[in-house]
Order: C-alpha cells, then structure tokens, then sequence
DNA sequence: CGCCAGGTGTGCA
DNA sequence: TGCACACATGGC
C-alpha cells in the first residue's frame, strides 16, 4: 500500500508521496477535468463528478463515498500502482531521469476505452482547448444524462451531420465509424483487453480515422497498458533529440509511462 | 489576420 | 516505402 486513507466528514483525504494531482489532470491525457484553483480540479468520469484537491503529500476527495472511491476514483487515478517502483525502474537513462524529475508526479489514468477513443479521435490536428469544447458539447448534445459520455450504440443511429453541433469538422466522420464498429464488435473491447499491443493496434486502426498514434494512446490510457507509445510531434522530437540511437530496450515494459514524463518534459522546456 | 494544433487518408513518385 | 497535401475549426 504506498497510501492511506481518512475520513473528514463528507471528504475522504489520502496521503500519497510523489504525487501530483495537477500534472496528471493537466498534462493532456483527460480532457473532462476543469481546473478550479491551481490545485483543485472537478470534472467527471465513470458518469460520477468529482471535485478534488491537493495540499502537500493529501489529496481531498469532496462530499465522496467510500464505496465511489473504491469503485471508481482509486482504480482512476491509479493509485494501487507503485510508481516510485516505476520510476526507479527508469532512472537508468539520464533523459528520462530529468524528465521523471520534472514529471514524475503523472500518473497514468485508468479511463474508459470508449471515451478515450473519441477523445484522441478528436485530439487529432487539434488543440487542448477545442479537443476539450468538442468532448463537452459531445456529452450534452448526446450523453444520457449531464454526467455520461454518450454511448457507442447511441452514436452509431447518429449521422454526420447531426454531429454538426460538436463543430469537431473532418473528425466527425472519424466518430461514425468508431461508434458504429465498436457498438456492432467489429472492433471488440475485451478482445483488446487482453491482447499484445501490436493486435490491439491492429483492431483499432480498423477505425476510419484511427492510425497507430490514436490507437497507441487508446491503449496506454484508456486499457492501461503502460508499454504503448504513441508518437507524436513531441515525442518524435524528443526521440530526435535525446534518443538518436532509439529508445532503449530496458524502458519497453513501462514506456508509456516513459513517453507521458518526456512529453511533459520537453513541452515545458519549449515555453522557455 | 495569419499560423498552428498530442494525425490520418489520399494521391502521387 | 516515402512524402507532400488537404482536412474543419477556432485558439492564440
């Protein structure tokens, strides 16, 4: 157990080293978290809201239950996973090292296949705050209720130009085809589950508008598994940068995690 | 107002 | 295989 947790009347608190809230809700992985103050968040998942917060090593989870933490935010927010294990795992490599310096506070959010798919469908040649405008315009023109992402099988009735509401342009048709074969299992969840990245690849990128990068983050954020390794303009820079003589073997087991600390990492040092 | 955005499909050599 | 180029929309 690296945390514990308490009761403070309706807040449940836990204390967790090398954590950061901040980072992992704003480091371009989730798109339905809104920052309230630099350390507050509130924004949903699993069809729950959730408002939380972090002060030092506790982290504030606001009027939840027990049971909501158990079920949802633990396994979310991935706090069952021993990432000083992981980091230590990776330090071997100086670049990665500063980068864990930088970022090692992310953790990788366990989030909903689905959700993750239209999400980084709708990440593509796009930017933060629009992806987040479509997605938020996507639950409420379509989701069942003001919490839920709508479904797989609710999109597929749907055809494009009724999507028009979400302005999310040449992606919408991306979003179709996603839901239409997801919601008849050509393109089949538990199947990913527990296959190799390389067949859970090839079963997302049987999606119009799915390549290896959607289908890598798919992957990595949305099933967990943490060797998949999108690649994207800020990784392939980063790769160009420190990894000429490519990315070492010894990181391949946790090279998604990897891949989420030099992303931030090399963003943060373009802004200076 | 232009440039650009956590890419991908398409049409060429 | 490799490489421009278009693609919708709007953030900055």
């Amino acid at each position: 157990m690296n945390y514990t947790t308490s009761q403070n009347g309706l807040d449940l608190e836990i204390t967790i080293k090398n954590f950061s809230l901040a980072q992992t809700l704003d480091c371009g992985q989730a798109f339905r978290w809104e920052k309230q103050t630099d350390d507050s968040f509130c924004g949903i998942a699993y069809g729950t809201t959730l408002h939380v917060s972090q002060q030092g090593d506790v982290v504030t989870f606001y009027n939840t239950s027990l049971s909501d933490f158990d079920s949802i935010w633990r396994r979310y927010f991935d706090f069952d996973t021993d990432y000083n294990a992981i980091n230590n795992s990776l330090m071997f490599d100086k670049n990665i090292a500063a980068a864990i310096e930088y970022a090692g506070g992310i953790r990788l959010l366990k989030q909903e296949p689905w959700e993750t798919l239209c999400s980084f469908i709708i990440s593509q040649n796009n930017n933060i705050p629009r992806i987040k405008g479509i997605i938020a315009r996507l639950c409420e023109n379509f989701g069942e209720d003001e919490y839920s992402f709508p479904s797989a099988e609710k999109l597929a009735t749907l055809c494009i130009d009724e999507l028009s509401p979400l302005r999310s342009g040449f992606r919408a048709k991306y979003l179709i085809d996603a839901a239409q074969k997801v919601s008849s299992g050509e393109v089949n969840f538990e199947k990913i589950n527990s296959s190799s990245l390389l067949d859970g690849e090839e079963e997302l990128i049987k999606i119009y508008g799915v390549g290896k990068k959607v289908a890598q983050c798919v992957l990595l954020y949305g099933f967990h598994k943490l060797s998949a390794f999108p690649i994207d303009v800020w990784i392939k820079k980063v790769l160009a940068t420190y990894f000429s003589d490519g990315f070492p073997e010894k990181a391949n087991e946790y090279a998604g995690v990897a891949q989420q600390y030099l992303f931030h990492y090399i963003r943060k040092k373009e802004l200076l």
